[in-house]
DNA sequence: GTCTATAAGAGGATAGAC
DNA sequence: GTCTATCCTCTTATAGAC
């Protein structure tokens, strides 16, 4: 296995082994605790007992509270626009969108606490994603927002406004993650069976694609 | 003014004309806190503060504040799922949905809090509304289900699973509301502009709409 | 690095005067 | 009915031993 020392050359503090492994597993377990109960709801000690560690551990790892929910949007967030940053000009409108609606609703049942943080997040005012929103989101949506813009003078998408397309698969994709407590009270246990997220990703794509499909 | 005395007859406490007032003004202040605050995040002081009252004086009225949260969820319920319940069989399906959207949006621009307080529930694990959503909610929407299914058998809507038309809508109307800040700081002034409602509904209502128009 | 013990503070709820 | 004062619990965060 090599060497397992780490260089400590570098500019920031180099983390061990142990370390790098803690770190990981509180931030695992913080992103469960604080999507189900929210910033305000979740305490450090449940965070500490789901990775079986003592609450003082956690704060010896991260200064605060605050400071843990932090790294968890940041890290989180990346992956969650990673297929929306994706979206490509070049290819074929109404399938480049199929795979960006069905790559939403694939995230929304692989990991629906990614979604739940940020539904909290927003819902409570993004205190600490704000500025996020208006930088880098914002400029984001604006450039994916030409490119479906383009797609329309085209011809290639019948006439929408490209923010409100966005909304709309934002809103459709993520209410199966955010809303799920609500989708299983309704439909029962249907919602827990294997193809269930097939047929929502059927029933959505036909309603949105068929909604901009060029006529 | 005629009397304004209460009649002590009637079975429950009979509520004096000072006590409705303030009971009313309570719930308004806590529906407000309890939206962008969540359960957790809300305190008793700023629902007192809110309405200019003490914070015992709350606790006068409602004997806790998981009461108060109970009274001004079942309070909202009604209201919010009226125009669902309106949904009219007989009616042309398209103008109908149409008729319901609209309303839904309406809802989200003059109301946004009702919608983020059952946001906030449902996200949480509607502790407290899970009964309500396993009962009520879900027979309402199984009749509502039944006539969208009927449509698509006359052929007056296209072929589309009727649960995840509902959700769709769901989500896109309420999006609005709930996510209201991150609308913001994606798109700036305008979405605080009088027009910005009219130009949701119609993009919303043109995806949708021509998403399930037959063909 | 990890623990026990504890300080410090926020917030829900009650007692009792007025 | 409304207030001030207070109790008590829960939770964050730190001190300091190991």
């Amino acid at each position: 296995m090599a060497s397992t020392k780490t260089r400590p050359a570098k500019q920031a503090k180099p983390l061990s082994r142990i370390q790098e492994v803690n770190r990981k597993a509180i931030l695992d377990a913080a992103l469960e605790v604080f999507a189900t109960s929210g910033f305000r709801g979740a305490t450090i000690d449940e965070i500490a007992t789901r990775c079986g560690m003592s609450k003082p551990n956690l704060l010896y790892y991260f200064k605060s509270k605050r400071d843990i929910y932090q790294q968890v949007l940041e890290q989180t967030l990346e992956e969650w626009l990673g297929p929306f940053a994706a979206i490509d000009p070049n290819a074929d409108p109404v399938e480049e969108l199929r795979r960006y609606i069905t790559a939403k609703l694939v995230m929304s049942e692989k990991r629906p606490e990614a979604s739940k943080l940020f539904a909290n997040e927003i819902l409570h005012g993004a205190p600490v994603i704000h500025g996020f929103l208006e930088t880098h989101l914002r400029q984001l949506v604006h450039e994916k927002a030409g490119v479906i813009r383009q797609w329309v003078s085209d011809g290639k998408l019948a006439p929408i406004d490209p923010y409100h397309l966005i909304f709309t698969i934002w809103a459709t994709t993520q209410h199966y993650a955010d809303f799920d407590v609500q989708i299983r009270a309704v439909i029962g246990s249907q919602a827990g069976k294997p193809g269930f997220y097939e047929q929502a990703a059927q029933a959505v794509l036909s309603i949105i694609l068929n909604g901009i499909r060029p006529r």
